[in-house]
DNA sequence: AGCACGCCGACT
DNA sequence: GTCGGCGTGCTC
């Protein structure tokens, strides 16, 4: 009887292969294990994910696997039923996710290098080469070891190369090596272990008052279940480490997620006085060899604890008892790149596809998760502890640009009072209104649908989405005329509006044009520690950095403008960024919080500046609500992208005639333009789909989808705890 | 994502 | 004529 492996790769694609078992890898093709199998013309790494003896459907021709790596799965069948879930959720390859979920000593990745031949030299010392193999030649000369087709294409202005360089393989003038990488040398012992084997130490947590009773009781008794504490950073800690105690009691592991790498650090920093395990700290930013070590303290079977940002949803800990998600309201939960996933839905997933008790907590939930947690009934409240710091509202009328009256005032006292103050704007740049005082038009990139925002350091205009660029003193494309540059309200206009206001004060911006280099944000916040920089002006970039020092402080400037987005989840956003924001101040207690706005106040900033999370949710909710938003229906938001844009219109509506066959349990709004029509050249269109029920939506998708022929990405509502 | 194939303009 | 760019379709 022949055997078939079911097999995904990490590729991008959302489709599965069948391939016959060879009789002598029978007993080690299981689900689970690593594989190389024939895909078109290459050999391909991937990974089995069923094994069955049911024959082919008609019209497969099936090939036979050539190797399978692992005589044992490299994970559990649960994991692999997690991952599937998971990659069918967000439509995204489960291949890719397998692939994140490897240590990097198991990824195999093949490092593809070009090589010039004897032949390609003659044939470029002839100077019998085309232009572009001429270049391409060129660079391959200087470099006996050969290139990677990405530096070549880097080089080469950032053209596809691929077709150059299959062509002159062809010719014999490059070989193309395909080489296994080598995995990271194993660790010396001592040095790089000590980074790693910090003891888990809890202090007295904050006894709950029985809160804590039942979701203690779950973690014990081993059977799953899933909470949402709602609470103060400082509750929400203590509840966590008293959670993950019991865990640990219990021998189960505990996986903490957090979207940002500081939290991370300094939870496993602060389990200190030891439980006699490790913990290991998983995040993004750490180097391959980092990761490898992660990984073996991990198969060792001796850490208690991870902490990690969202990919380390994916480690092989152990048996969990306890999955953590905390700022649950972190969009950087979501992973919007190749593979796409939401780490807090993996994180209900996991856990109840391993027994694990999920616990999410925030002191500003998402609406969407707050309003499921309560209809299901784990909805646990700590309590919200009031901001020391009251927040004043500054109405931003006409009285003055970009910085009023009121706040000028504030500002000039508590400068005087020799306090540092930090103000945020989430906008950064000088300003976005660039005409041409001849005929009136802004200018635009030429290759996507958007204007170029003008850069006044170096008196450029610059396209956000491709970095096209030109000089502002160059003409109008359209008419030769001159620029006009009228200030509007970024942060370096507000920069120089202060210093104006106040000439003798240093003042520094802390945005993605001034520290975008980890050495950059270092050293403008140790000057402004310091006491060097009095005023600092700061974006989102700066709201996440930790230890940020005492300020006097905290203006947010025009909050209101994050509420122009077209987005339903508009509000959310606001209410969480000025709430962040605001928190600037939390740890000094008497520093003073300003929040400038144009009148009328919006309900999220008025319960962003009260700190009064049950006011904003109140009325959101019933936003949503009326206008049949989530958490009250699904949605998913489909792109189309091609170059040409008579074929995407065309297909557009052969898309939409196949989504309407679902109406109507299926609302189908498109095709539009997508808010950004055009990015490098690729146009873009965008449907919305609305239904009471996931399931509707998944239908048409599977329905209608894999017969639009184009390049296209779905982006899902977020419904965390869904069943 | 690769990779092959097939179409079309433009240069030895 | 064929070189080289690019869109289209497929991979068990």
């Amino acid at each position: 009887m022949t055997v078939f492996a079911r097999v995904v790769f990490p590729l991008p694609l959302d489709q599965s292969f069948l391939y016959a078992v060879p009789e002598a890898c029978r007993a080690a093709a299981k689900p689970g294990a690593r594989v190389v199998a024939p895909l078109g013309t290459r050999r391909q790494n991937g990974f089995i994910v069923a094994v069955t003896t049911e024959p082919p459907a008609a019209g497969v021709k099936v090939k036979e696997l050539i190797q399978v790596l692992d005589d044992r799965p490299f994970r559990d069948e649960r994991f692999l039923e997690f991952t599937g879930r998971l990659s069918a959720e967000f439509r995204s390859s489960w291949g890719e996710i397998l692939q994140t979920a490897l240590p990097p000593s198991l990824a195999g990745k093949t490092k593809v290098v070009v090589v010039l031949t004897a032949a390609g030299r003659e044939a470029l010392e002839g100077g019998k080469l085309g232009p572009k193999a001429r270049l391409l030649a060129g660079l391959l000369a200087v470099a006996p070891k050969g290139r990677s087709p990405l530096f070549l294409r880097r080089k080469m202005g950032g053209a596809d190369v691929s077709g150059l360089v299959a062509r002159m393989e062809k010719a014999g003038l490059v070989a193309v090596e395909r080489m296994l990488a080598s995995p990271p040398a194993p660790p010396k012992p001592g040095g790089a272990e000590a980074s790693v084997q910090l003891g888990l130490a809890f202090p007295e947590a904050l006894r709950e008052a029985g809160v804590l009773a039942p979701v203690e009781s779950d973690i014990v008794d081993g059977r799953g279940g899933a909470w949402y504490l709602f609470g103060s950073d400082r509750l929400r800690r203590a509840a966590f480490q008293t959670l993950v105690r019991h865990a640990v009691a219990a021998s189960g592991r505990v996986l903490y997620l957090h979207p940002e790498v500081a939290p991370v650090e300094s939870l496993v920093a602060g389990f200190k006085a030891d439980y006699g395990r490790q913990a290991v700290i998983f995040h993004g930013r750490m180097t391959e060899k980092q990761r490898e070590d992660a990984w073996r303290v991990l198969k060792g079977g001796r850490a208690a604890l991870v902490a990690g940002t969202r990919s380390a949803l994916f480690l092989e800990t152990g048996p969990l008892r306890l999955i953590a998600v905390d700022d649950e309201q972190e969009e950087s939960h979501f992973q919007a790149e190749s593979p796409s996933y939401d780490a807090r839905r993996g994180a209900w997933l996991r856990a109840r596809s391993e027994g694990a008790v999920a616990v999410f907590g925030s002191s500003r939930p998402t609406v969407e998760a707050f309003a499921e947690a309560r209809r299901l009934g784990f909805l646990i409240d700590l309590g919200i502890e009031p901001r020391r710091t009251g927040v004043t509202i500054v109405a931003h009328t006409g009285d003055a640009p970009i910085i009023s009256r009121e706040l000028e005032k504030r500002l000039r006292a508590n400068l005087d009072k020799g306090e540092p103050a930090i103000l945020f704007l989430n906008r950064r740049g000088y300003a976005a209104q660039v005409v041409c005082s001849a005929c009136g038009r802004a200018p635009r990139c030429p290759r996507c649908d958007i204007a170029l925002v003008y850069h006044k350091a170096e008196d450029r205009l610059i396209c956000h989405y491709c970095d096209f660029a030109m000089d502002a003193r160059r003409g109008c494309a359209d008419c030769g005329g001159e620029m006009a540059v009228r200030r509007g309200a970024g942060t370096q206009a507000v920069e120089e509006e202060l210093a104006r206001l106040f000439p003798k004060v240093r003042i520094a911006r802390f945005d993605a044009d001034t520290a975008s280099k980890p050495e950059d944000r270092k050293r403008i916040l140790a000057d402004f520690a310091k006491g060097a920089i009095p005023l600092l002006i700061g974006t989102q970039l700066l709201v996440h950095q930790a230890g940020v020092p005492k300020v006097g402080l905290v203006a947010v400037l025009r909050p209101e403008y994050l509420l122009g987005f077209s987005d339903y989840r508009a509000g959310q956003k606001t209410f969480e960024a000025v709430s962040a924001m605001l928190d600037f101040a939390r740890e000094a207690p008497d520093a003073e919080a300003v929040v400038q706005t144009a009148p009328p106040v919006h309900f999220t900033i008025d319960a962003a500046a009260a700190g009064d999370y049950q006011a904003f949710y109140d009325k959101e909710i019933e936003f949503r609500r009326v206008l049949n938003y989530p958490p009250f229906a699904s949605l998913a938001e489909v792109v189309l992208q091609g170059r040409d844009v008579r074929a995407l219109g065309a297909k557009s509506r052969e898309l939409r005639a196949l989504l309407q066959k679902h109406a109507p349990g299926l609302e189908v709004l498109g095709p539009a333009f997508a808010p950004v029509a055009r990015i490098r050249d690729v146009s873009r269109v965008q449907f919305i789909l609305k239904a009471a029920e996931r399931v509707t939506i998944d239908r048409a998708l599977a329905d209608s989808l894999p017969k639009i022929r184009l390049k296209k990405t779905v982006v899902f509502s977020y419904s965390p705890f869904r069943d």
